[in-house]
DNA sequence: CAATCATTTTAGTTTAAACTAAACTAATTT
DNA sequence: AAATTAGTTTAGTTTAAACTAAAATGATTG
């Protein structure tokens, strides 16, 4: 997608990410237990094309991701976020905008992780 | 849809049309003759779906309806746009999106206006 | 009242965003 | 080397936004 910073905002799920990495970095893991209700994937292509837009930078170590936002690429936005996370009324739409926002399939039964009763190969 | 503030100004279309009624109403015809590339139809739906979300007021005067944007409604967002329509490079960065951001369904042949020639009916 | 003007509304279409599920990769642990 | 951990990628699905074309509305004009 390459949103710009305008487009970035705009999405209350990329609000959030950017909210957590905004002012330290996290590694994926941390930013997809913070959003439970959509797959790890969904978090990393988010990430990916906010990595891709200039808007965020990701370092690599170990096993782990880094993600932070560049907050310098936002410009005159930077403020409207932090301004907003500081607002009480703010928050109350994200988790309204959150639920009403909710595009792509809908999660379908989980099959259970096979669980593979050791049967040697 | 009825747009957030934030919702509104990432679409290039609306911020044009709210470039247009910032600072003095506007009757639709003359948001849409600002903007051929698009019908007089989907300008009308941009301008209701504005209104439904408060951030533009309309006012009925003849066969004219004369909207324009309530820029209190945008809060901090308003300095934002404002500050876009100054910077030269925002202005560029328009003209790309605008035309990247094409949806909905590529105009087909235009049908010839009936010219019915004096058919008596 | 028919025609025209200004605009809205309706019904249907196209597209990209946002997602899921599952396969994949690469580093680490056992 | 198998399993686990952390994450990415791929392929496909669903949905709403953004549009078009055309019909409908309502005010005005000949």
């Amino acid at each position: 997608m390459m949103p710009s910073a305008l487009e970035a905002i705009a999405s209350p799920r990329r609000r959030e990410i950017l909210r957590l990495i905004w002012n330290e970095e996290q590694p994926a893991g941390a930013i997809h237990r913070a959003m439970p209700d959509v797959t790890f994937g969904a978090v990393s292509l988010q990430l990916r094309s906010l990595v891709e837009a200039g808007l965020v930078e990701a370092r690599a170590e170990q096993r782990n991701r880094f993600y932070r936002a560049r907050r310098e690429a936002f410009g005159p936005v930077a403020e409207i976020l932090e301004h907003m996370w500081d607002d009480k009324l703010w928050k109350l739409k994200l988790a309204a905008e959150l639920a009403e926002s909710r595009r792509g399939p809908k999660p379908r039964q989980r099959r259970n992780k096979k669980t593979r009763k050791k049967k040697g190969r």
